[in-house]
DNA sequence: ATCCTGGCCCGTAGGGCGTACGGGCCAGTG
DNA sequence: CACTGGCCCGTACGCCCTACGGGCCAGGAT
């Protein structure tokens, strides 16, 4: 299932790829057919529509109309291609807005990547740590913007930011691997419920387990009636914008 | 790189492998050499040592020193296998302890599900909705009972758990995702950006993305001096549950 | 006008993976 | 004593990534 794509290529030759360094060459066959960015959109496209365990080289060079290994004159590799696709795939959200004040903004923020994940759920699946496209850097420096002035640290700066958008990363990576469990068996969480929890009740019973007990069967009743994600997603946003509050009014204790 | 296992198995199946619902046999030829626990404990020390990206059925036919296809009579498949590692890892948690305050609880949890994720890192890549393992479901229930008897809801109690084992998941992603790519590419932090940061301040220059200079470089600098990862959780754990607080305070107006 | 060169494209092949299928083996039961 | 059903597993199929090397061809150099 699962594991990361170590990528280990050579890091300068990522860098020159995301920030598209090479000036257009002259000699060599005439046009090429092939260039980075149609091969990033193929592969978008593909992990887009069918998940990223869909997305082969082949499956990408099939959607160009082009050999696999044809891909390899444009790409070092597999982990090189999906560090493109992230960054790219940030290239869409907005860095300019910095209005309003700081918990607006990291409420945008928030949103913003949330529906960018939704968009784009195998971006969930890809490390960026060291991944230094431009994109990833214009998110970095809009959203610690947003906390800039508030009289904390540099290091504080930077963990609020991680600490919003780890809310998000771990409320989404939620809801699609929910999403996928329900499309893989076929069966959305009700149908699946009532199949499988006489079972279950026979082998853990309420007694042993009694606030999972009830707190599960509240979570469930409240999901199949009135659920609103967004709802839910707003009110674990809300918290953490409380604790962040927290800190921001004992930076400034004296004109707040 | 990614995935999930799609499992797709039979969950009936799944649930009595989880349960170990299973008479000893008695026909059939003398003692069998393996059984599912064996299977999961091996699994397991290669997910551990290796990473999950080395775990394939034959590496772990291999360790057990037995033919491939011979897991697939105790597991259904890999999926199923996985689920069965996660949960008995799971196993190790401590969900007697129930003594404390609420604050002083979800900190003992969220320290305590930090060490198992660092231990086995695995397992923050495996989906885990519908996996309903006795070990699951016995920390789902430890876990709600450290806000039981707050006047929250149970919708509340539910967001509330998951908020503070979201903090845990991400931090712990990000921290294990650094790890692997200073493996994989043979360096630490500071010689990489020692050896890629020219190249990259020729392409992003401090005037396009000042904040992000700013903080980047103060962070780099705090990591590299006394950087203590334990402090660094700590501090992001406190502003998530400062906001819980909020929400404690908000329910229990009066007796507070 | 000819040759060279270097970019582009890609077929082949090697070493992984998960697992379907079917068959050999053998202890206990009938 | 035959049978049966659990155990064990070799083989094979269809995927995956990618190293290697070769064919092709437009432009530059001579």
């Amino acid at each position: 299932m699962p594991s990361q794509h170590g990528k280990s290529g050579d890091p300068a030759r990522s860098l020159s790829l995301l920030w598209r360094t090479q000036e257009p060459t002259s000699r060599g066959r005439g046009k090429p057919g092939l260039n980075v960015d149609r091969i990033v959109a193929a592969a978008t496209g593909l992990a887009d529509s069918e998940g990223i365990a869909a997305l082969s080289m082949r499956r990408v060079a099939d959607a160009l109309g082009v050999g696999t290994m044809s891909l390899y004159t444009y790409v070092p590799g597999k982990g090189e291609l999906l560090d493109l696709m992230v960054d790219a795939a940030y290239g869409d959200l907005d860095t300019d807005d910095r209005s309003g004040a700081w918990r607006e903004r990291l409420r945008r923020i928030a949103f913003a990547n949330r529906a960018l994940y939704v968009r784009h759920p195998w971006m969930l699946q890809v490390v960026t740590t060291r991944l230094l496209g431009p994109n990833l850097i214009a998110k970095y420096d809009h959203e610690l913007s947003a906390v800039d002035g508030l009289n904390l640290s540099e290091v504080e700066m930077d963990s609020t930011v991680n600490l919003v958008n780890g809310y998000v990363e771990s409320t989404v990576r939620q809801t699609l691997g929910a999403e996928q469990v329900a499309r893989d068996s076929g069966m959305d969480d009700e149908q699946w419920w009532r199949t499988y929890d006489p079972l279950l009740a026979a082998l853990a019973d309420d007694t042993r387990f009694p606030t999972a007990s009830r707190v599960g069967t509240a979570v469930g009743r409240a999901h199949q009636a009135v659920y609103d994600p967004d709802h839910e997603f707003s009110f674990g946003l809300e918290r953490v914008l409380d604790g962040v509050r927290a800190l921001v009014d004992s930076r400034a204790p004296t004109d707040d």
